[in-house]
Parts: structure tokens; sequence; C-alpha cells
DNA sequence: AGCACGCCGACT
DNA sequence: GTCGGCGTGCTC
């Protein structure tokens, strides 16, 4: 009998092994690529999909050779049938981004439930609205408008405030009712529901919206629903929703592009922006990512390669930007002893806030940390309070009167002397949002002093109490961390207080820059939207940093161009492409030794065949140890993606590396160290 | 990743 | 005695 795809089929499994592909038996008929089934494995059954079948009669007989060919279990989720378009992407991802495709294949997938239930999908309103566009948005919608039936790529590069919502709205609307689909990924922070709101209002088509808060049941109901569906609809989700199978792609829009959230950061490390230009790309459809404060990345590559596709709104579209002065808390000597209950507040960043209240004005303070102090440190003898698992200091909560670790759930309730010497004099080292708000609290006793961070607002009401409460004018001071510095708009904030953005500069990474400039804007966005002499004033140890700058004088291509400056020098991105290696392992000698030696072949291989590749570490990773599980990292860095690519490919399919060894690949990692 | 096998310690 | 801890080996 010839070896045919009636009789045999080629299956991407759900296990990480290091082929790609398993052979197994059909059941006497051909299965489309793309169908999902259940598979026999070892002792135990798996799932897997039906991949291409490109395997020769005599490859065939060699597996035959060394196993018992098995037969397909079952066809399984037939309703999740895989389409062309959606093999082609996971195809392209798992190579991209060296994963195993049954793997991620059955990540991507919806739970497949039981018991599914019916549930209602949500429809526009289409209210009638001409939309006065402004001479910024106008040529913008324009010129993407005509260029709306093939790939291509645009940036929408606005200052917060400027109306980019109005500039996609516009465009969602032409593809719409141009009979195609919307696909709108933004990160998990902005699909609060006033946002999509605006979305359904004046849309004619069904609006789905796919993100953490979304039931399973009717995550179910939403890719059963396009699966089946012809009819052009708006998608409005996080990362994952790049995967939903909406086949008739007429637009993508990825808005904030910049943001750390699209990237995964376990299992598959995919950047959810970068999978979203791939599938634009497969669906022969335009993708315009936004973003006021744009990705040195996609920066780079739109100033200097797609120029003509770089829309730049530098104006808002009310109130104006605000004023911003740096406080030098360097100058300590001369501080009254009084001035010592106000830290870390600089007294003149006190007094502002004094006369803005006066005014009747709110004011926002932000620091980029958590909880009331950062550690905790015995003044006699040094003894650092940490998590036994992973040596990471741990935070002091004041409030729930715990130490708790920011990397593992480890918590011990506050101390009261040093474990070591029994002093009783402990430390408190650093400053979070509590510590703000206690000092506020002292020198404002009969002000509303409330707080914005992870640990308050727990869920979507509180978050929607929280600021209906501080609109209603409610609160007069709102302390927050980053939460509060994307989207929201206050009428009544005219002074913004920055503390803490010295350690953010320090973090070691070399992304540290780029990171804390995004963050800046992007509070710098909160102030003034509605006023022309808004303030916003930066504590800072080191006010000479050129970042503050550009910040200053509102020069976003400024600093942009200027950091672009140490990365060529230094090798990284946009210059040149990484991708990290993290092995882990029980025994730390070992596991030196053993990626000792694996870096030491790989930079054979990179000699001998004279790659272009560049090898940095092995080092150890920023969490060492966690529990009893060790971890060092290398990276390759190249300027030749292929080159970059066969390395990782050879490195997956050929290291010595013993089996209890665990290895993650990160192309395009988000974060080293 | 699962799942079974197998070799050690401590419990009804 | 045997229950169960987790090291290790295999999967078309």
């Amino acid at each position: 009998m010839s070896k045919t795809e009636e009789n045999y089929c080629q299956v991407a499994v759900k296990y990480p092994g290091r082929e790609d592909v398993l052979t197994y038996k059909t059941l006497g008929e051909r299965l489309d690529v793309g169908t999902l089934v259940e598979v026999p494995l070892g002792r135990r059954k798996t799932q897997g999909v039906v991949a291409e079948f490109s395997i020769t009669e005599k490859e065939i007989e060699e597996i035959e050779s060394k196993y018992k060919l098995k037969e397909i279990k079952e066809v399984v989720a037939e309703e999740f049938h895989l389409s062309e378009l959606e093999m082609q992407l996971y195809t392209w991802m798992a190579k991209y981004y060296h994963y195993n495709l049954g793997m991620l294949v059955w990540d991507c997938l919806p739970k497949i439930l039981k018991r599914p239930r019916d549930v209602e999908i949500e429809f526009g309103q289409n209210l009638d609205f001409e939309f006065e566009l402004n001479d910024l948005q106008k040529p913008i919608v324009e010129s993407i408008s005509q260029k709306l039936n093939q790939f291509d790529r645009f940036f929408v590069h606005g200052v917060t405030g400027s109306g980019k919502t109005l500039v996609y709205l516009n465009l969602i609307r032409k593809v719409i009712q141009s009979g195609k689909s919307v696909l709108f990924l933004l990160p998990e922070i902005n699909l609060t529901p006033q946002f999509t709101e605006t979305f359904k209002k004046f849309l004619d088509c069904p609006i789905l919206p796919y993100h953490s808060g979304v039931t399973a049941s009717h995550k179910n109901a939403v890719w059963k629903f396009l699966k089946q569906s012809e009819r052009p609809v708006l998608v409005m989700g996080v990362r994952s929703s790049v995967f939903l199978p909406t086949e008739n792609l007429g637009l993508v829009i990825v808005d904030e592009e910049h943001d750390g959230s699209f990237k995964q950061s376990d299992r598959c490390a995919y950047n959810g922006r970068d999978v979203a230009i791939k599938k634009a790309q497969l669906s022969n459809c335009p993708i315009v990512l936004g973003s006021a404060t744009p990705s040195l990345e996609n920066y780079f590559h739109f100033t200097r390669q797609k120029k003509d596709n770089y829309f730049v709104m530098d104006k808002r579209a009310s109130g104006h930007l605000p004023t911003i002065e740096l406080l030098d808390c360097r100058k300590q000597g001369d501080k009254k002893s009084e001035d010592q209950l106000l830290w870390p507040f600089e007294k003149e960043a006190l007094d502002e806030v004094s006369s803005a209240l006066a005014k009747n004005e709110q004011v926002l303070v932000f620091v980029n940390r958590l909880g009331f102090s950062n550690y905790l440190q015995c003044r006699s003898c040094g003894y650092k309070f940490v998590d036994p698992n992973t040596e990471v200091p741990l935070r002091y909560f004041k409030h729930k009167n715990i130490l708790s670790s920011s990397h593992s759930d480890y918590q011990i309730p506050a101390p009261e002397m040093c474990p070591d010497c029994g002093n009783l004099n402990l430390l408190q080292m650093g400053f979070g949002t509590e510590r703000l708000q206690e000092v506020l609290s002292h020198y404002f006793p009969d002000k509303n002093i409330q707080r914005f961070d992870r640990d308050e607002i727990t869920n979507l009401e509180k978050l929607e109490t929280r600021l209906s409460d501080f609109h209603a004018g409610k609160i007069d001071i709102l302390v927050g961390t980053q939460m509060l510095s994307k989207g929201h708009n206050f009428k009544r904030v005219n002074l913004v207080l920055i503390l803490g953005i010295d350690s953010m500069l320090s973090f070691p990474d070399f992304r540290s820059m780029e990171k804390t400039h995004q963050m800046l804007v992007q509070i710098l966005g909160r102030a003034g939207r509605y006023s022309d002499d808004a303030r916003v004033l930066i504590q800072t140890l080191i006010p000479e940093n050129p970042l503050f700058s550009y910040v200053k004088t509102h020069s976003f291509d400024g600093f942009l161009e200027f950091e672009l400056g140490p990365r060529e020098i230094g090798g990284f991105p946009p210059f040149r492409k990484m991708a990290a290696v993290h092995v882990s392992g029980r025994n730390r000698e070992k596991l030196v030794n053993q990626i000792l030696k694996e870096v030491e072949s790989l930079n054979h291989i990179i000699a001998k065949n004279n790659l272009e590749v560049e090898i940095w570490g092995p080092s150890p990773a920023m969490i060492e140890r966690r529990a009893n599980m060790f971890t060092w990292s290398f990276f390759f860095v190249s300027k030749n993606l292929n080159e970059m690519h066969y390395l990782i490919s050879t490195f997956k399919k050929f290291n010595q590396l013993e089996k209890n060894y665990s290895v993650k690949v990160d192309v395009d990692p988000l974060l080293i160290s």
C-alpha cells in the first residue's frame, strides 16, 4: 500500500518535543490541514492539529522502523477547525518565537467548554453623527482611507489629547461600511466600559470586547460567532484577541503600540503587536499603530523607512501641554529639621499643593511604587528582610502590617525587631504610595487624600467608584502609580507631582530611559486637558539627566533621536535584533557549567560558519534563584535576522543540555538584565 | 508537559 | 510491610 495522505498524516502535537510534527495513521480518510484532533502519545492522549503533509514514502518507512505508528483517536472541537489563515499565523509564530506549534495552538484557542452557553452578542447603536475632524486629523484619515485595500503599515504619533480616537473611529466606520471587519488591540487597562461605549454608539455592527473580564463562556461564544458569521464586526481586545478567527479583516489597529503588556511573558513569548502586523499582512489589509509615546523600534522604522506613513499630531484638540519644573532634591544641607518630617516631599512641592488646593483645584501625585517603604533594614547590624525564595527585598505595607514579596506570594507579619540582633530600630527605606498618602494626610489634615494603585483598586467597581469620587470633587489629592497615568481626563487638575523617578532611571535595563520617558509623557498627559496653565513638578536627584530637557520642551522626537545614540553604540535594538535564552536547573554549579559549555559550542558554530551573530553572557538572571531553581541567561544579538533564527533553531535542536534543564527562548525580549 | 516506573524514607 | 516523596526516561 502506498503511504499517502489518505493513510497517514502529520500532527503538531501539544507536547514540548524537539520535533515539530509527529506522524500518525489516519482513520481512513484524508484530514484537512487545521483539523483539531486527539492523538495517543506514549501512555496517554493529548491534543494536536493536523499540519501540512510534507513527508515522503521513504521517510514514513524510516519512522515506521523506529516506531509503531499509532492512529489518530478522533477529530475534536470541529467548530474551531483552523482556517488556512489561522494555520499560517500560528505556523509563522511557532517559527519566529521558536515555540512548539501544537502547544501554541492549544494555548491560544479558547477553553473547550463542556456546556457552552448561549451568550448575547452586542451590537453598535449606529447613532448618526458627523465627526468634525480638525486640521491634523483630517489628512490622516484621508491618506489612510485611500490605501485600505492592501497590506501597509501606518503610524499615528499623537500627543496625549490630540484625538487619536476620532481618527480610529472614522477609519473603523469606513471599513465596516465596506463590509469588512476591524481588529482593534489595546492594553488591558484601556478597556474600561466607557471607552468601548464610545465605539458602540457610532457603529453599525457587532462589537466584541475581549479581555480578562470576559467570561470563558463569552469568549467561546465570540469565537463561534466569528467562525459562523459573515458580517463585519469590530473586535476590541487585548493581545490574545489577535487569535480570534476574524476572516474578513479590513483593518487592524494597535493603540498604545509601545505598551509592554502586548508582550506575553509566560509560555510563548509573543508580542501581540507584532503578531497583529503579521496578521494584517496575511489578511492583506492595512495596520495602524498608534501612540503618544512610540516605541523606539517603531519610531526608527517609520521615520527612516516609511516616512510617508508616519503621521504626527502634535497639538491637543483642547487645552495645553503643561509646564514642567524640576525640583532638585540634593540641596539638603541647609534643611530645617521640620522639613525632615515632610520626607520624601520637598517643601516647595507641598507649598505648591497648598496653593492649588486653596484655588479649589485637585492634585495628582505619582510614584512608581506600592506600599509604605521598599524594604526594612536593621539600623544596628544592617540585616535586610528578604524573600527567602528569591532574595528579593520585602516591601513594607503599613496598612496591612505585613512585609511581602513582589515576586512570589511570600509574606510575613511586619516585624518589631531585628531577628539577628534583636535591635528595635528598623529603618524604613524608600517610599511608595502609602507613605506619600500618610505624609500628605499629616500635612493637609482636613483634606481627603486617597490612593489609586493595584493595592487599593482591585476590581473594576473600585476603579469606577474612586474615579467618580475624584471627578465629583470628593477627593482632593489622588496618589497613584502608573495605573493612573493612562487615559484619564481630569477637569480640575492643574498640578501634578512626580516622585521616585530616579529609581526607574537606574533600573538595569537598556530600555530604562525609554520606559521612564514614556511614563513621564503619559503622566504629563493627565495635566491641563482643560486649561492653559497646568504645571508638573518632578522631584529628582539627577536634574542634569538629558531626559528631562526633552521632557521640559515636550520634544518627543528630540528624546527618541537622542536615545538612538547609545543604542547604536551599544549594539542594541533597534539597530540589532535580540533573543534571550533562559536556562533553569536545580544545581547551580552544574547549570553554570553546562550553560558555559553550550555558549562555547554556539560560539564555535558562529566562527565556523562565519555568522553575523554575537552571544552575550551567560549571566545570572535578574532573580537568579526561585525556590530551588536557578536561572541563567544568554543573549543572541544580530543584525541578521535569518542567521539569528538559524542559530536559535540549531540550539533548540542540538543543544547538549541534560533533560532536567528547562530552556526558554524569548525573541525580542522586553526585559533583559 | 504528562505520565509511569523505580528506588528510598517513615507511618497506619 | 506499603504509602508516597521526586529523579529519570519516553512519547509518532
